[in-house]
DNA sequence: ATCCTCCCCTAC
DNA sequence: TAAGGTAGGGGAGGAT
């Protein structure tokens, strides 16, 4: 039986719906809850009705309206709201975004979009659900017109919910003897333009078999840049889309969006509490709500982590600077860590070392940024889909000037030809033009952002040796220069962005400053203001959402919008519409944007560098072949500096010269795909459209600055830090993944202990090592646990370690099961947690299920002879046996909470249902960690137990987990007068 | 062939 | 001092 949270909840005999269980009990209550707020909300507002009358909404993940507005309206209209999913009483899901998986296994359940209620309260009826089913959608895409080799794709290319991740153009179905199909209503006509490149259509025509038909947006008889042979039939006037980039559920989800987060009672606390905090919120647009409130960050930064309470003894670590860097040691006091964010307690401080760092890592924040903008697009495009859609006041506005004026000859093209056009929107040295908003003084100065506020220059280091470091990156970069000696004096610290005048001295994003400060003395250092940045972002995305919504988010300055169907609607041209972009983005952030326009995403990319500073370029489709001849092949997507030099070597700079290589020589030398995307690239070929659903595939940490340890129990705390924080992480985007990698940075044999750069990594060797597990998880002590297998399987020398990084794979949304079909279960222990009776005595097992292997039915516990893996663990703790004169309390002879972390994993992992006999042992240890008053141990231990129970894909741990907690809560009241809490 | 695993590369 | 993160794509090479 899964443990999913639907499938879970669905079935009636899990023994949680009706027999009085917490549960139960739970949703009764807050079903009584909503009863009593019914008639108030009613009085408020004076508009109700019945319509909704038999109606039980779930409400899955963010909406817009928000859950809690939902909420409302199902009062003020007959409905109910279910906080809790039950498949017997809940008749609706409300939903607009779910993960792929939450999807396949929804496909029975009316799950149907927020409109829905919206419209039907506006209709005054209840209207059929059936037009707003969220999925049903998917399937009922109009494809009958289309040929059978269209189908033919369809069956390996169309699955919306499983996009190919090997064919970037899988999304959209193009070849070239298809008819026209009709579009879904909600696409935008995207006509003839997106020439196709589908592997599978190309192979399925014969090579050169259209010779007019490889053209970059612009149909046009001869290519220059092309020879026949090399032709793939791929463009026709007559594109069949079938828009599932639109139609796809996004599967990304936003921070504040909530789900339950387990199926069991056992999660009650962890999604009741989560729900509430939802349903309190006053969303009224997700992404937006999510981004605005990021920017007024509340004290605690710490808000998914429920293991913040181990803070302060299990991960307790401080610094000390050695070698001018950060050491963490374990198991001492970290008040220093608390000390710079104010309001946040001691505890909350565990990550300190790793969230101080992110916390001033530009690299982390452009990464965090780029997801949650697009999730914010994401929940545009939600939006978007909402009946009536929404109010775009900048395409209003445009449309208004437009009527003044008389269209010219290239908007009736756009209008009538309906040629493509991507924007591609990007802000102008976005983290200068941010810094210098209000330092007039600084405008058309020389101008760097870094974190580096000094002269430039800096002490040399003792042990480092900067002249070996800088010879062995200029060698592995083919650049035999002399090196400068004078280097070793300059600071390292790395400039994020600079201004054009910078740029003219020579001065380069990522350039140390010291170096720039060299090649140009009047450069002014400015400091980050990432809130800034942020804050200027979401303005520049609320500037294009007010134009439209097909947006997709490439960063936190630069973005795509597909302006087709715009242009076509204000029978506007591209420029006029970039020209009103940018002023109103000029108006509203005062930084510019420069827009580059064109037929596809390369294309409007390409135009953007011409654009570049504060400009605007078209490039028209039939200047295409003569513009990117003369581009450096470094202007192509994907050509970084590895590609570069072996482009080099086969005397390739431009454009031009790559399109002289045939696309097998291309294929040869660089692999199947990245050939073929030379081929296209060099010719203005790409057909990838504008998206902004996109499912993501992993989760991480890494820190690859100020790693210094000394002892391996240093990098095992670090490494449970950092697991806990990819916990953060894979919690805050609601997914679990399968398997876990470990990377590591190790000073390369030879190099400087001390590199050049202060906390600096120097020169490296990587390794990586991965583990898959049976089931996903997003715990932190489990990812731990594992990643600390994985290191010591490394054998390295911690000393030598510069740099960590944990990565999370093979994902899946944190409710769904995928097992499904775990071992069968016996009823006894289903029973004896039903039944719920605290139990202070171990007694036998009085119906143990002949299934169970000998060895369980031993009992885990007593059969173990544990050997307790720390070496610490034969130590007493001298703290324990001053303070306790009567024995400490032990879990099957274990007593340090490691070994008993050990203990309990094992059993949970190894053993598909516990055994009574076991349970009740856990019991009797909590209950003798209350006596002895180990109350810190004992939370420990339950939020341990909670986590690994909780998760293991057999519910009966989760009931195991409830059993337990109920026992022991009834001994902790009885002892303190009050309960556990346990978050 | 196709998958998996371990990388490297690229982009922001 | 300085904050060298993060996610995706894909190639190489081995296992099946």
């Amino acid at each position: 039986m899964s443990r999913d949270g639907w499938r879970k909840k669905a079935s009636e005999d899990d023994g949680w719906g009706g027999r009085g269980g917490y549960m139960a009990a739970k949703i009764s209550k807050l079903e009584e809850q909503f009863q009593k707020d019914a008639p108030r909300e009613k009085q408020k507002d004076g508009t109700s009705s019945c319509i909704f009358s038999g109606v039980a909404i779930y409400v899955n993940g963010y909406t817009d309206p928000s859950a809690d507005e939902l909420r409302r309206l199902m009062m003020l209209h007959g409905g109910q709201f279910h906080l809790y999913y039950t498949r017997s009483k809940t008749t609706h899901i409300i939903a607009t975004n779910l993960p792929n998986s939450k999807i396949q296994e929804l496909k029975g359940e009316k799950v149907v979009r927020p409109e829905w209620i919206t419209d039907s309260i506006k209709a005054g009826c209840q209207l059929s659900y059936v037009q707003y089913q969220l999925y049903a959608k998917q399937k009922s895409l109009n494809f009958t017109s289309i040929c059978a080799r269209g189908k033919q794709d369809l069956s390996s290319t169309n699955d919306p919910f499983k996009p190919n991740p090997s064919h970037p153009q899988s999304d959209s179905i193009k070849n070239g003897s298809c008819s026209i199909i009709e579009e879904d209503a909600e696409r935008p006509r995207v006509n003839g333009i997106h020439d196709g490149d589908d592997d599978d259509a190309c192979a399925l025509l014969p090579r050169g078999s259209q010779d007019t038909s490889l053209t970059n947006g612009y149909v046009h008889p001869v290519n220059g840049a092309l020879k026949p042979q090399d032709s793939f039939a791929e463009h026709s006037p007559h594109v069949v889309d079938i828009g599932s980039h639109q139609s796809h559920l996004p599967q990304t989800e936003s921070r504040d969006r909530e789900e339950p987060s387990c199926s069991s009672a056992g999660s009650k606390s962890n999604f009741h509490q989560r729900s509430l905090i939802s349903t309190a919120s006053p969303a009224k647009q997700p992404g937006l709500h999510s981004m605005q409130k990021d920017l007024h960050p509340k004290p605690t930064s710490n808000p998914g982590t429920s293991a913040a309470p181990q803070k302060g003894n299990l991960h307790d670590q401080t610094r000390v600077r050695l070698n001018g860097s950060y050491h963490m040691t374990p198991n001492s006091s970290n008040l220093a860590d608390s000390s710079h964010q104010p309001g946040r307690s001691g505890k909350g401080a565990e990550a300190g070392v790793i969230s101080e760092f992110f916390s001033h890592s530009r690299l982390h924040h452009i990464s965090t940024w780029r997801n949650e903008f697009s999730e914010y697009v994401n929940a545009l495009q939600s939006r978007r889909r909402a009946a009536g859609g929404a109010v775009f006041s900048g395409k209003e506005k445009l449309k208004k000037l437009k009527a003044n004026c008389s269209s010219g000859i290239l908007s009736l093209w756009f209008m009538f030809v309906r040629q493509s056009c991507i924007l591609h929107v990007d802000m102008d040295c976005f983290f200068v033009s941010v810094g210098i908003r209000h330092r007039p003084d600084l405008i058309g100065k020389p101008v760097a952002v870094t974190s580096n506020r000094g002269p430039g220059r800096v002490a040399q280091r003792p042990g480092s040796n900067p002249q070996l470091e800088f010879q062995y990156y200029q060698r592995k970069q083919k650049q035999y220069r002399k090196v400068d000696l004078d280097l070793a004096a300059l600071s390292m610290a790395e400039i994020a962005s600079c201004s054009y005048e910078a740029r003219q001295a020579g001065v380069r994003n990522g350039m140390f400053f010291g170096r720039a400060k060299q090649l140009c003395p009047d450069l002014q250092s400015v400091p980050y203001d990432f809130q800034a940045y942020k804050e200027v972002a979401l303005s520049m995305y609320e500037t294009l959402a007010s134009y439209t919504h097909n947006i997709e988010a490439l960063s936190c300055d630069e973005a795509l919008v597909d302006a087709t169907n715009l242009l076509v609607e204000l029978g506007v041209t591209p420029d006029d519409l970039a020209r009103a972009i940018r002023e109103d983005i000029k108006e509203k952030t005062g930084c510019s944007a420069s827009v580059g326009m064109g037929s596809n995403i390369l294309l409007a990319r390409m135009a953007t560098r011409k654009a570049k500073p504060n400009g605007q370029y078209f490039l028209r489709s039939e200047e295409v072949d003569d513009f990117i001849r003369d581009q450096p092949v470094s202007s192509l997507p994907g050509v970084g500096r590895s590609m570069s030099s072996k482009l080099t070597s086969l005397r390739v700079s431009t454009c031009g010269d790559l399109q002289q290589l045939s696309i097998s020589r291309l294929q040869r030398e660089f692999g199947p795909r990245t050939g073929q995307m030379l081929f296209r690239f060099c010719r203005g070929l790409y057909d990838r459209p504008v998206r902004s659903e996109k499912e993501r595939k992993s989760v991480s940490a890494e820190m690859n600055y100020n790693i210094r340890f000394t002892q391996v129990e240093e990098a095992e705390t670090f490494l449970t830090n950092l697991s806990m924080e990819v916990q953060k992480r894979l919690e805050g985007a609601g997914l679990r993944g399968r398997r876990i990698t470990l990377k590591v940075m190790v000073r390369k044999p030879g190099a400087p202990v001390e590199p050049a750069k202060y906390g600096g990594h120097g020169i490296c060797d990587n390794f990586a090592r991965s583990v898959s597990l049976a089931q996903p998880t997003d715990s932190g002590q489990l990812i731990a646990a594992e990643a600390i297998k994985l290191f010591h399987a490394m054998k390295l020398d911690v000393k030598d370690m510069r740099g960590v990084g944990l990565q999370v794979q093979q994902l899946e949304g944190s409710h769904a099961d995928p097992s499904g079909q775990g071992p069968s279960r016996g009823r006894s222990i289903k029973d004896l947690l039903l039944a719920k009776q605290p139990a202070h005595s171990p007694k036998k097992d009085p119906l143990a299920p002949q299934g169970w292997s000998s060895v369980i039915r031993t009992g885990f516990f007593k059969s173990k002879n544990v050997q307790c893996p720390s070496s610490s663990s034969t130590d007493v703790p001298e703290t324990l046996s001053k303070f306790n004169p009567r024995p400490v309390p032990t879990l099957a002879g274990a007593y340090e909470f490691s070994d008993i972390r050990t203990l309990l994993r094992e059993w949970v992992t190894t053993i598909s249902e516990p055994m009574e006999e076991d349970i009740l042992q856990v019991v009797k240890f909590c209950t003798e960690l209350v006596e002895d008053k180990d109350l810190e141990k004992l939370y420990l231990v339950i939020k341990y137990m909670k986590r690994l129970m909780q998760q293991s894909s057999e519910s009966v741990w989760s009931m195991a987990f409830d059993f337990i907690l109920d026992n022991v809560q009834v001994v902790v009241q009885q002892t303190y007068g009050s309960t556990l809490k346990i978050t």
